[in-house]
DNA sequence: CTCATATTGACAGCATACATACAAATCGTA
DNA sequence: TACGATTTGTATGTATGCTGTCAATATGAG
């Protein structure tokens, strides 16, 4: 049986007024996931937006990672820039598909992959990464110098404690 | 050619030491996008860690949503919560498959579902409540009082720049 | 050396997310 | 009132993300 009262909502403009909410008195916009949700997703928009090169978040992550560590597998890969194991094969065949990527059987360990940049995917990593940086800038562009730094620090400290 | 000094990156301690990087002068983590991510993945498990009701965050804020407004239309609900039009279909089947919520076709509009909650849905609900409450708690459980404050303040100001 | 154990990458299945296109229906305006 | 523009829900295709399973391969304890 619920204790929902129904009769307290009227036409609002952005924010409703979630009033009277028994249920659960934790509205929307009261919830640290939601925003991170939709924050998420104004990051994912505006990374496309600016984007001069045909790379999502994820897969410029990605090569981002391999160009810095030449010779990983994926699931070290995976775990450096926090993925599924399952997913980064997905990503992989895409930059594979690109010819941005290439995947060459290891002699010592013959279950992994050993990936590689290949010269063309340093090509495009170096032309993405002016309007990466543009998009970034743009997601805090409404914050000052000092909630920028808060910003960064409250992320990484809440990332150490879930992920350390 | 950027102006960054990339020297200046030292290994630091957790995250990988990206020396010299010259492609990009942008280690992943200093990308505010690149930590809302992860922050994502964090919240979407620790959601999924607290659930004790089949309920993805998702389907929680259709539903809780739909709770608030009944007889809200698909369009307008997607608007509500921050989703896209094709996407929220997929939630409301599966919502509906649970008998949680109903459409009913809009006798003024042909067009509108008009979506309700039902006694099950609200049952559902309420017993998700305080699990969900939980799992916002963990999420900022490592900030103190005045850093959760201020970054609800920040993401509802980036928010609001980028979606209002 | 051998066998239990763990790791690696692939795959299937489910659930977001987005862009695009579409038909049906509604609305605004000439 | 007729008709172009808009809105609504649906479908398709692509790309994350996760869990679980599997076969192949390493590894380590005995």
């Amino acid at each position: 049986m619920s204790r929902l009262k129904t009769g307290a909502q009227r036409a609002s403009h952005e924010t409703p007024d979630y009033a009277d909410t028994a249920a659960s008195d934790l509205p929307l916009h009261r919830m640290p996931g939601h925003h991170i949700r939709r924050l998420q997703q104004v990051a994912v928009r505006l990374f496309a937006e600016e984007a001069n090169v045909d790379l999502t978040p994820v897969q410029y992550a990605a090569l981002f990672a391999v160009a810095q560590r030449p010779g990983v597998g994926q699931a070290q890969l995976a775990a450096l820039i926090g993925y599924d194991r399952a997913t980064i094969g997905g990503v992989i065949d895409r930059l594979e598909q690109k010819k941005w990527l290439a995947r060459v059987a290891s002699v010592e360990d013959r279950r992994v992959n050993l990936l590689t940049i290949t010269d063309e995917g340093r090509e495009a990593l170096s032309r993405a990464a002016a309007s990466v940086r543009r998009a970034q800038e743009r997601i805090i562009e409404p914050l000052n110098e000092d909630e920028r730094a808060a910003f960064e620090r409250m992320c990484l400290k809440m990332l150490a404690h879930h992920l350390g």
